[in-house]
DNA sequence: AGGCACAATGTTAACGTACTCATTTTGGGT
DNA sequence: ACCCAAAATGAGTACGTTAACATTGTGCCT
């Protein structure tokens, strides 16, 4: 019944032409007072806006970029939402995005296929964006082989280089070197390593920066112990460290399992830091345990996810070479570390 | 110098009548190869989809909307992008979206300016969305006022009931039931609440929610403590609780502070929970703290968000109904709760 | 009063896609 | 060889917008 037309746009949605009709002006005087340009008198202006109240007009997306060629929208490919570090990223991406006027557009990946840039590519693509920014934890299949989209500038979240993709990410290999230098500054010679679960990126950066900050000191690095990010695995581990009395440092891969190595090191009996020092990484304990004493090192997340738009942005510019960004740890000094010279 | 269009869409993207005319078919054939219509013959699709291959093909979103009238996505306006739980609700909203094709369109709001559903409505109602969820920590100014963009199915999350929006919110008045149905249970009437910020809603409800269950077994409830969330607030608390010899019980609203509470209460030779039960909310402790003995309640996240995406999507149905769904708690029984009664 | 600059408004066309309908091709069955 | 149904393909059109251009209206200076 009624005016059903044949291609519809958003059924019931109201056009500028019918704007036009009800404030009794041309299409194209309606389209100005919408996007506020100059040339209006005021009299009609009002007029137009009136009649958008009444109809309650809601700009055409399509239309407008069908015009323009522009989505002002960023793509966000991510593969595994809960996870520590998303939460700040997500907030750089949509703060830098937000600066210059675009929203962000996300998906999120299926993560328990193979992981897959050109199938995260492929289901961007068809997506209204200007730019993506694709976050993977893990490295895909297909890193080396990837081609991004042409004419869709491509980041990538990763600490791995890639030839045609800028990348981006916390340095978690340079933490590790601050850790080291603040250890070794310290007199501590014998850095136990307590890493995570054996297929984390994160994870295996930050032991080669510990092995490589120990043998360009002239020390060997011995065996690491591996935990699962818990606070409980952490624990599991410290059992263990207790055990081992030549190591005077505890070199968790993240804050939890620092954690838990202080407890179960001090439920053995071993003062922290008087007998063995202790650090972690994220400072993900402030705020949410009391005291906190831990020595540890900081990302600025949100200035990773806004690094990651940024430069995709900067990429749909001709003439951009892709680059890689990482972003620099900060020394979050506390009392969980001693000097081993006494 | 060249080819140069007018009105051009993403300046040097491939048209599907490029692709038509090198693979030697009509527009409408490209297109219905893209599309993976019926009626194509084997070679012609094959020959399509090379020269797809060749050009670098990638869809027109806005065309494609254009003429269809959905852009399958929903919108997301967030406020306050760093701020617990939000995390596991975006998780919920891409899930949700992904399960029906759809991507989500994220705009963060200023939280500096003052919160205003009409300016998120706004704000959102260029973009391309097919319905609307709205996530503000705080309530708006014109929150009774909002009407909804006419043809914008938005959902709201908060725990306010709206007259022509559907909300949704984990249920923060209920986890105060659940608490003190367990404490209550076990011998408890002293129960303290240590809150968060004054101007915090979830605070608020989660303190309703004490106070009515106390007054409904006939106990008076004490002036409750206010931190800020942190568990160092939730010491200094503790501490002053520790003076306090009638209390058999301490609820705080979050986790972290109930990890500051019980700290201060034995670091004030009380114990818990012999001498004192604790209890928190959110279970935020898990895998960070070792052992973790806190009893809390665990709200489920994801589908918070989950449901939000699932109600605006049907609220683009017609004949629907606004309603108000909250996401009921889960105990988490751990061991900082003792019998009162010995 | 005449004319001229400029503001205000309208007209037309095009962006890329997918729908409807028309036309051509294909493949049997006689 | 012929015909007809069905498959394959093409032509035309409309979706809502904006840009370029065309036209009309207004006010000011001489």
């Amino acid at each position: 019944m009624g005016d059903e037309k044949d291609g519809r746009a958003a059924a019931g949605a109201v056009s500028m032409a019918q704007v036009a009709q009800v404030a009794g002006v041309s299409q194209q005087t309606v389209s100005r007072v919408a996007n506020g340009l100059p040339n209006v008198s005021e009299r009609t202006r009002e007029r137009v806006l009136l009649a958008m109240e009444e109809l309650g007009f809601r700009p055409n997306f399509a239309g407008r970029s069908l015009r323009s060629g522009r989505y002002n929208s960023v793509g966000l490919a991510l593969y595994n939402v809960e996870q520590f570090g998303n939460l700040g990223t997500i907030k750089g991406v949509l703060s830098a995005a937000g600066d210059v006027g675009c929203a962000v557009t996300t998906v999120e990946m299926d993560d328990r296929a193979p992981l897959s840039l050109a199938e995260a590519t492929r289901r961007m693509a068809g997506l209204p964006i200007d730019a993506l920014v694709i976050s993977m934890s893990l490295r895909s299949d297909d890193f080396e082989d990837f081609v991004p989209q042409p004419g869709l500038s491509t980041v990538l979240l990763t600490m791995y280089e890639h030839p045609r993709c800028t990348t981006v990410d916390s340095d978690q290999y340079g933490c590790s070197a601050v850790l080291m230098e603040h250890l070794a500054g310290r007199g501590h010679r014998e850095i136990r390593f307590v890493g995570g679960p054996a297929y984390s990126v994160d994870s295996s950066f930050r032991e080669a920066g510990w092995r490589d900050a120990l043998s360009a000191r002239g020390i060997d690095a011995a065996e690491p112990l591996r935990g699962d990010w818990t606070a409980d695995s952490g624990y599991e581990a410290g059992a263990a460290l207790a055990r081992d009395a030549t190591a005077t440092a505890v070199y968790a891969a993240n804050d939890q399992m620092a954690l838990g190595v202080v407890e179960a090191l001090r439920d053995a009996g071993r003062r922290v830091p008087e007998d063995v020092s202790v650090v972690g990484v994220d400072d993900s304990l402030r705020d949410t345990v009391p005291h906190v004493c831990l020595t540890t090192v900081r990302f600025d997340l949100v200035a990773r996810g806004r690094a990651a738009v940024e430069q995709a942005l900067l990429g749909t510019a001709p003439g951009y070479r892709p680059r890689a960004i990482r972003i620099p740890p900060t020394l979050v000094e506390r009392s969980s570390v001693a000097d081993a010279r006494r």
